[in-house]
RNA sequence: GCCGGUGUAGCUCAGUGGUUAGAGCGACGGUCUCAUAAUCCGUAGGUCGUAGGUUCAAAUCCUACCGCCGGCACCA
């Protein structure tokens, strides 16, 4: 077992700030970084911004900044983040010259051992998302944002992915867990199976970003630049290869394929693990700008303090699923977890020991039925937490909580010290005793994930140093020291009233909100009246044309002849139309999630007429149906209000 | 359409062939008093998605179907 541990998050892209989804993933692993710290090894967690791209230059620009003063703004906010949730990183940044640096030598690796080559590509292409669109023909919209995509022709450097289908199937086969969870691992695979293209890694319609060393206005594309970040970080000092690169699940295609291929071609040691964690859903909704759903992390902090918020996401989502957030789910758990449970637990057994036995920690005999299921509890945590399974390893803790709870009950140790016979005194030392040894096990189990809240149980307890320096792997029963006298006794989790939680907390995050806007960049919500917002689904408009580029279309009332579905598609029906022609027209439409085949028949639609054909699924389709929809909402047909012959044109 | 997963008490989930199917939370009733209106006890009566099948015995294995989720394909 290797003596370093080496941890990643995700480079965060500068175009939003820190959110929930941000902050849960580094805190997942700065717990995990301290998990393993507390094994005894050297650990190092990197995290870092990703400011290359055209999205940022416009930010910028908006601004009035440049993009390195823009970045440096949003890198700063970032790190600002995390040193308030008191995390140790490394951070760095895309921006940096010696990351630039990086970048160029594993160019020149890969280039050297013949996976880089020379092409041209021509493709739809969309500003906004920056990304190819694959199989999209010209005028197409883009599948993420629905803007209209531009067609590109651009010479660029090519990476030979496909030359890596085998290798990184050889990788998996012999690496199974190199993927986790194991369904994402199988995805990866199947995804592989299916053939892998060549990577165009470079671009040329953009500036900001680390320059190609080749002739020409060359950049790097994204990928072959944030991934590399990773080993930037930690170049010449012996932490490569990562132990953890810790994702979310919509990277992790490029972390499972494109980064081992990266480093296979310049001949580097692999990551050891891809681990992909899930999202943070909001009352069960995918959090986005666009629906202002977005829960910033400041205000949770301020209110209800990190540890806290430290154990509900770990301990509510099961980790590398999506997990919901609500302040119901987040007070509720808060409350009865860490104020019934764990804080009230130190908090009855402390008073208890200061008031029976003048504040020093009897030595007893110990509970043998506690104390076996302590031990128990301690082996399940070091498997949940080694298979990033961590509220598993709360889930029993707490379980374990819970029977030194009924024990206190079943002894009595209230009624215990009102007698004085020997009998009595010696149990109402073993459940006294028994109690704070489970919290001091408790307080070692929990350093990793509530740092500071272990602390503080551990010196209430009487404890010196610093419990996250105590080891995990040496930790068993009986540590208390003899007669050890206890410290200050105070509440660990305060706890929280429902309504004046999330009141103050929704107060803190309006202010919140405003810093963020203005720190982006974006405008300012007008103080008298609130921002004028888009419906939710409806695209920004296409840029503006001419009535030439207008009479290019022709647009034409068809009547549907006959209409069925298209076998091995979910969303295609073939229809016959007629345009008042000589034959008949072929059209494939992806409508059939909406419209049965035999409603159609006879119905007057409107086609794209002069559309260039295109092959779908063996078909062969000459023009398409015009039909109204909100993003990602189902199409509606197009028709005319009255009746009219059918090939008369729209104008 | 293909591949994978999943469907268990109001909610979140555990339970991979064998006594009357479990936990936590929430709710209701009761209790102790050491404790943060905490703890503890009891109650809640869920066709274990549906229909078949294998078996002495199935939530647990097999088949089909339905719903949901994810990936791919496909579309807009």
């Amino acid at each position: 077992m290797s003596d370093k541990f080496y941890i990643t998050t995700p480079i965060y892209y500068v175009n939003s700030a820190p959110h929930l989804g941000t902050v849960y993933c580094t805190l997942a692993a700065d717990t995990i970084r301290r998990y393993q710290a507390m094994l005894g090894r050297r650990t190092l967690l990197v995290t870092g911004s990703d400011e290359h791209s055209q999205n940022v230059e416009r930010a910028a620009k908006k601004k009035g900044l440049s993009p390195y003063d823009f970045s440096t703004e949003l890198a700063a906010e970032f790190q600002r983040e995390w040193n308030l949730f008191g995390i140790p990183y490394r951070f760095i940044r895309t921006s940096d010259p010696r990351h630039h640096e990086t970048v160029q030598w594993l160019f020149g690796r890969c280039r050297a051992n013949g996976y880089i080559e020379k092409g041209s590509y021509t493709g739809q292409y969309c500003f906004n998302c920056e990304l190819y669109v694959n199989d999209a023909g010209p005028g197409d919209p883009c599948p993420d944002c629905q803007r209209p995509t531009e067609t590109v022709t651009e010479e660029n450097y090519f990476f030979k992915l496909s030359k890596f289908e085998k290798p990184l199937l050889e990788l998996y086969e012999k690496q199974p867990d190199f993927v986790v969870p194991d369904y994402r691992m199988n995805e990866i695979i199947s995804f592989v199976r299916g053939g892998l293209r060549d990577l165009s890694i470079t671009r040329s319609n953009l500036q900001w970003g680390i320059p190609v060393p080749v002739e020409g206005h060359h950049v790097f594309y994204v990928w072959f630049d944030a991934l590399i970040s990773y080993l930037t970080a930690v170049r010449d000092e012996g932490w490569w290869p990562a132990d953890v690169h810790l994702i979310g699940k919509d990277i992790l295609r490029f972390h499972a394929i494109y980064w081992p291929a990266f480093l296979m071609a310049a001949d580097l040691p692999l990551p050891r693990r891809i681990v992909a964690h899930g999202w943070i859903l909001k009352d069960s909704v995918k959090m986005s700008k666009s629906r202002g759903n977005v829960v910033r992390p400041e205000p949770l902090r301020q209110v209800i303090g990190a540890d806290p918020l430290r154990y509900f996401l770990l301990r509510e989502i099961p980790f590398g699923q999506d997990g919901n957030f609500s302040y119901d789910a987040l007070i509720t758990r808060l409350n009865a977890d860490l104020a019934n449970g764990l804080g009230n637990l130190v908090s009855r057994t402390l008073t208890m020991i200061r008031q029976y036995r003048g504040g020093r920690i009897p030595a007893g005999t110990p509970d043998e039925a506690i104390r076996q299921q302590a031990e128990e509890t301690i082996r399940a945590w070091r498997a949940a937490f080694d298979a990033f399974e961590f509220h598993r390893g709360l889930e029993q803790l707490w379980s374990l909580l819970g029977a030194v709870d009924k024990a206190i009950v079943a002894y009595q140790p209230w009624i215990l010290a009102k007698k004085e016979d020997a009998e009595s005194q010696a149990k109402l030392d073993t459940i006294l005793s028994t109690a704070a040894e489970v919290i001091r096990i408790a307080a070692v189990l929990l350093a990793p994930v509530m740092p500071e809240a272990a602390q503080k149980i551990w010196s209430q307890l009487g404890m010196a140093g610093i419990v996250e320096s105590e080891r995990l792997d040496r930790l068993a029963w009986g540590g208390l020291g003899k007669d050890q006298a206890i410290g200050e006794v105070e509440a660990v989790f305060p706890r929280l009233d429902m309504a004046k939680t999330i009141a103050k907390i929704e107060q803190i995050d309006e202010a919140e909100a405003a810093r963020i806007d203005a720190l982006l960049g974006r405008a300012p919500a007008a103080e008298s009246q609130p921002a004028w917002q888009r419906p939710e689904g409806v695209p920004p408009l296409a840029p503006e044309i001419t009535i030439d580029d207008f009479a290019r279309v022709d647009l034409r009332v068809a009547k549907v002849l006959a209409a069925e579905r298209v076998k091995g598609a979910d969303k295609l029906l073939h229809l016959t139309v007629d345009v008042a022609e000589e034959k008949p027209r072929t059209i494939v439409a992806g409508i059939a999630e909406k419209y049965a085949p035999e409603e159609l028949v006879g119905r007057k639609v409107v086609i794209v007429a002069n559309l260039a054909p295109r092959k779908l699924r063996g078909l062969v389709s000459q023009g398409m149906i015009v039909a109204a929809s909100l993003e990602n909402g189902p199409p509606v047909l197009v028709g005319p209000w009255e009746d009219v012959p059918v090939g008369a044109r729209l104008k």
